[in-house]
DNA sequence: CACGATACCTAGAACTACTATGCATTGCAG
DNA sequence: CTGCAATGCATAGTAGTTCTAGGTATCGTG
């Protein structure tokens, strides 16, 4: 299965929050951590998580530390900022929000009749 | 709550197909229903709708023909097609699958651990 | 010592979506 | 009987964003 553009572009910001939430972590990492997560499903790339990680940071969502570890090269460690959980928050939020609408759409609520149903070609 | 640009354009076209797999709809009430059905939280403008209904048209998941009523405008009302109905499905599977995802990560299961978990500012 | 894996970054093309505007009809308030 | 709000549909063009492709560099292993 392949997920859509749009579906992907909506679930970066707040899987990337939510994995910072449980802990420090670095861009590759997060990377494979994603791809393996979703059984593949979500395909990411660097040049799509890299951007992303800037922005977060320009934002005041995260913050960023160089670390060099005994063996292995150079890493850039992010920290999710107290900004950063009120965002991950107010996401949830709105998540839950649009998945309700389309649940209630889904399941085919007795609120959803259409408005009008004439006769198709009439 | 103003809920953002980019879950807006990934709920939208299963919104739409799931309103119009109850049977067929116009623009205009498509458009009343889905600001009503969410509480105001999704604030679509027929801006944004119509070229969707067009889109979804040109890729055959919908299908159109107009209708005057004996009092009001003329109307265009959009029908689900069978192709539509297979691309609802999975547009479901799909977001089922990053919900799930989305879940794990902010419910912290056990499999979600950092790679690494350095002391910070090392 | 070469290659695959790790690790990060960015320019610019390619695409897309939203704003603003336009048109036309109907029904109701004044 | 007139003017305005609501109904109803549509699109051009800009303003924006995103993904591709490429670049740099280090490490471990065969």
């Amino acid at each position: 299965m392949h997920i859509t553009k749009d579906l992907v572009a909506a679930s970066a910001t707040p899987l990337v929050l939510g994995i910072l939430a449980e802990g420090e972590s670095y861009g590759y990492a997060i990377l494979k951590q994603v791809n393996e997560l979703s059984g593949g499903q979500l395909e990411w790339t660097d040049g799509l998580l890299y951007p992303l990680l800037h922005r977060l940071e320009r934002l005041g969502h995260v913050e960023s530390a160089w670390q060099t570890p005994e063996s292995g090269r150079k890493r850039k460690y992010y920290r999710i900022t107290d900004l950063g959980r009120a965002e991950l928050a107010e996401q949830r939020a709105q998540w839950t929000a649009v998945v309700e609408t389309l649940r209630g759409v889904w399941n085919s609520g007795p609120m959803l009749r259409p408005i009008a149903a004439p006769a198709w070609g009439v």
